[in-house]
DNA sequence: GCATATTCACGCAAATTTCACACATTACAC
DNA sequence: GTGTAATGTGTGAAATTTGCGTGAATATGC
């Protein structure tokens, strides 16, 4: 074994306690960190504070479903997430793979495959790392600022939005535009990107979609919604939103 | 008119025709750009030059099986390979998965999935390439730049373009225009190749179109648009721009 | 019923296409 | 050499098409 001897961190959140045991026993067993939780509630918060190299998760949850679960960590955090599901329905399947979730087991499933899973996840994960760290590492940082005080400031990790001060309101697909914006900041993406990764591989061509939630954000954030400071179009390709402030010293 | 959103390279490893036709079918449907290939030797020597960006494999193949292809790929390649067998049994599943393997599917399988998996690899290549881009700052940017610090510089990963250090604004056809003449630099490109990279296969005779645009890009780039640095005419035959600077140590 | 998401149609601005013509360069004749 | 046609190139500005912002109407979900 080459990997490095630092223990892999494995959050997994299940529903069931029996089921939640054996895992638990099972991935000590192999010598991985573990934490275990039951809702998805907990999840969120525990996810911030644990910063799991990989999350095993159950669709089925109390409190906050495994999909919503998902999405709100994917907004911050880039984690591999493995699903382990009782239902075997191809649409659940494709949703939750689309949703940025990178494998789905069907209940019940081999042990031996769910930890060679689990090792090509962290396998991948790690050798993005190695590559960071190696190219001189700029971890992605969890908040974007712009403008100055009276600016633009998405906080990734609480999924706040603040504008000129003012704490703002946006709905979930507000908010996932912006962020992908956010995150690529200084980049124009692409009309069909944009669509692809907020709505989904089937709506990329539903350039309506974006005009109207380009529009409403901008009433939102902008001062003068008819001169975008900071959600700009560029014509016949797509928008961008402009780099973020240098942080100062 | 094109809009130049980079086809993902998938390569098809799969003995039977059938099978081999469908997938091709589907995926470039899906916008893809894909080779398929019948066995594991010849796949070998086109993965060489082909460089996919995923692995579409099959296990049972004549002259060389999928493992030991796989095997071989993974000696200089990390692109993301998806397995895809008729046999069910755990202990093929978990050693294709720790030979390198990223998914592995068992025959009959659903499209939908196939096609989710798909793109959960590709996504996942394709972040840790834009983290890689982010950090590793210009070096391995691609980038056109000339005539030193008042010059021209393209840079094609943020389509953006600088002109005597003043950012410039050029529409989608321009910028598409400029691109075809940087990517060759120093090489005379002829009316004929131009319009038809740029406006596609219907126009190249429409010689009026290059004029007019090459005009726009003088006026936007060149400090004397009537004696040109940057973009050259070379009489009845097409235009060029200048090599680039070497790159300075 | 409220918040959110989807869909539609119109006016305006930007980008592309099209046109008419001026200016160069080459080729050939004388 | 000079003159002249032929071809190719640069120019300005119209006509046309395309893309974006907008308000508002209609679904959908909690």
């Amino acid at each position: 074994m080459t990997t490095s001897d630092k223990k892999s961190r494995i959050l997994c959140v299940e529903d069931d306690a029996q089921m939640r045991a054996f895992l638990l026993a099972q991935l000590k067993a192999r010598g991985y960190y573990v934490q275990a939780v039951r809702d998805g509630a907990h999840a969120i918060d525990l996810a911030a504070i644990f910063e799991p190299d990989l999350v095993l998760l159950d669709l089925s949850l109390p409190t906050l479903d495994g999909l919503s679960f998902l999405r709100r960590l994917r907004e911050w955090s880039r984690s591999p997430v493995i699903i382990l599901s009782a239902h075997d329905e191809e649409p659940v399947k494709v949703k939750a793979l689309d949703q940025g979730a990178d494998d789905y087991l069907t209940k019940p499933f081999s042990l031996n495959e769910l930890l060679a899973r689990v090792r090509v996840a962290l396998r991948r994960a790690e050798e993005t790392e190695r590559l960071l760290n190696s190219a001189g590492k700029e971890a992605q940082r969890p908040i974007y600022r712009c403008g100055g005080e009276d600016g633009l400031v998405v906080d990734f990790a609480h999924r706040s939005v603040r504008a000129a001060g003012q704490e703002v309101h946006l709905t979930p697909t507000e908010y996932d535009l912006l962020c992908e914006l956010a995150r690529n900041a200084g980049k124009v993406l692409t009309h069909r990107e944009l669509l692809q990764r907020v709505w989904g591989p089937d709506y990329q061509a539903e350039n309506t979609y974006l005009r109207t939630f380009v529009r409403h954000l901008r009433r939102k954030l902008e001062p003068d919604p008819a001169q975008p400071r900071f959600l700009h179009n560029e014509l016949g390709v797509g928008y961008f939103v402009p780099p973020p402030d240098a942080p100062e010293l």
